[in-house]
DNA sequence: GGTCGTTAGTAAAGCGCTTTACATAGCTGA
DNA sequence: TCAGCTATGTAAAGCGCTTTACTAACGACC
């Protein structure tokens, strides 16, 4: 591999003056440029960018820690940032955590280490403060999609509770009374948030919001069958179901399914997220759609502002939107009240 | 940040002890080691990275480079080799390139002018001949998923033609002789070996393979919609489609679905890759399972043993696997052959 | 004909680490 | 008593780049 000296010694010039051309900080008549030039070509010379990134201080990297790459939530949000990122000739680096508490804080650390001029990061658990620690006082970090309690670093969220409020609101129009609500991890900042959303569409329905329908656990498939399970086979089943997520509301079709239900007759269903298999479920499921791939460019602007010594918003939130398909009906036994 | 001589210099050492120390290259007395550890914790002194590439000319990390992040296959595919990497205290840079020639060869420069000490190549076109140029020589490089014509580095593909091979079979078996392949690009690796499979099986069962009765395009919903268009208004409907993704299978169904039409009633379909939306379409996609992790994971051994100085396979085959779920029945108007 | 400004560069230090080669002190064995 | 070994280190160069300061040569101006 050809070295900047190699260069130099080719065109009977300087390292300096390679250098300091290739980054535009002299001005050199055309001869010169010419020999330089040539040089580089017949030498097939590229600059080792650990070694400018350890002169310079500067990465022109950023990195992105996500709880599961293999999530497409988080994936399209990856792609998103790292299409944003490019277009200002940034690299990304993305790390998976697996939601794991001492792996977030080792891409981080790994992440620090590396370098990189910026941190975008997301996550899917409450953070007992180590996170907040790590985090603390970082001039070049931006959280999204979930919040770190404690960190004063700019925020990109959704309008979590318009979202569940949006939802149970439409349910409500439909003719529900008896809705259940399945989020995830209690405490978590958009699962309190869904839950207001949802409390205040009830409430002012002037409906109760009855503990047992209420339950709280993970964003995912198999805790929407639990969920399920538990609300449909108790006494007073609802007749409508929040999920919280597109993947609960896939556990709750399948215990629906397994009971020989079905959605919408028998019950209905909103999910959260619009994820790209929401259409293609059988029934198509009516959900929330979120911006992501805006979500996702808005991180890295305000990254990128942060680094440029502006003040990027504290918190923005984006909106989300009722994205009606066929897995909500009227109750059975009712008639739906004009809305 | 404290530096390596910060830690020196507060243990009363020589940097070159310190050094030495944190890479097991020198024997010190208790005291000594008790002095640098001390120093270390007090300083939270942690090992600037880049510095240390610069030097050592190693990086512990390698590229992956792929379409498409947010394609949940890719996306997998990328979960798998993190993972294993990780487990060998690697790091993994993923760069998606949108499948444009340029970007994948952008993304290659970058990644080499990085210094990674290897690449993971996966790419979903065919290649004119510059992916193969940049790659020629390399001893550090493997290919996934897809071949690139003219490059000798190591590859780990699945078996493609085995797997349309079951999949033409078990609609033959289920009485299907009039049977429509769906593909994508043509001449690309993948696209060719499943040809091949289909062509097999049909040969197998005396079956001609019409030519209009092959469609290759795209492994997109969009072809897939496309495609089923044409096969569909045609005079002679074919009574199956074996999709040569589920993405095209996707595209499939919302075309029959739009002329009213069932499956697997109206048309059986199967699709290839078992995507996690194939079990939860309507109906459920009996499909093809591509050992996406078992993938991923098996790229970065032999990336590793390359690394090693070792010889892995030049080629290696992993197993598909049939998964019937919903989408298959025999055809109207016939009765199904005992298999 | 000296001064000043411009043009066209260069020398050398430094980013933080690794590594090779060398050094010193103390001890052992003949 | 002294050669030689072991234990415990160190000095200095180098990875490839950037950057700060400096210089030499030349022409223009007064």
């Amino acid at each position: 591999m050809a070295t900047l000296s190699d260069v130099a010694a080719e065109a009977g010039v300087s390292p300096t003056a390679v250098s300091r051309y290739l980054n535009n900080r002299i001005d050199l008549p055309q001869a010169t440029r010419d020999r330089i030039d040539k040089a580089i070509a017949k030498l097939d010379y590229r600059p080792n960018l650990l070694a400018r990134r350890l002169s310079t201080g500067k990465s022109e990297a950023i990195a992105l820690v996500t709880p599961d790459i293999a999530n497409p939530f988080f994936a399209e949000l990856a792609a998103a940032v790292e299409r944003q990122a490019h277009a200002s000739g940034y690299s990304v680096y993305i790390t998976s955590t697996g939601g794991h508490a001492d792996a977030e804080i080792n891409a981080i650390r790994r992440m620090a280490d590396s370098h990189v001029d910026g941190l975008i990061m997301t996550t899917n658990r409450v953070d007992d403060g180590s996170l907040a620690n790590l985090l603390a006082g970082r001039e070049n970090v931006v959280l999204l999609d979930e919040d770190i309690a404690g960190v004063s670093v700019p925020r990109v969220f959704v309008d979590n509770a318009e979202g569940t409020y949006l939802a149970a609101q439409h349910l409500i129009a439909m003719g529900h009374t008896e809705i259940a609500l399945i989020g995830g991890p209690h405490r978590l900042m958009s699962v309190n948030e869904r839950l207001a959303g949802f409390a205040r569409a009830m409430d002012e329905a002037s409906l109760p919001v009855r503990p047992g329908r209420v339950l709280l656990g993970d964003y995912t498939r198999d805790y929407g069958a639990a969920a399920a399970s538990v609300l449909l086979d108790a006494a007073d089943r609802p007749t409508a179901i929040l999920a919280c997520s597109d993947y609960i509301a896939i556990g709750v079709m399948q215990v629906v399914r397994g009971l020989g239900l079905s959605i919408p007759r028998d019950i209905s269903l909103v999910g959260f997220d619009d994820m790209a298999f929401a259409a293609l479920v059988d029934p198509p499921l009516t959900t929330i759609r979120q911006p992501v791939a805006a979500m996702g460019e808005l991180a890295v602007k305000h990254l990128f502002a942060l680094l440029d010594g502006q003040t990027p918003p504290a918190e923005t939130r984006l909106p989300v939107e009722l994205v009606v398909r066929q897995s909500v009906a009227a109750p059975k036994n009712s008639i739906a009240s004009s809305s």
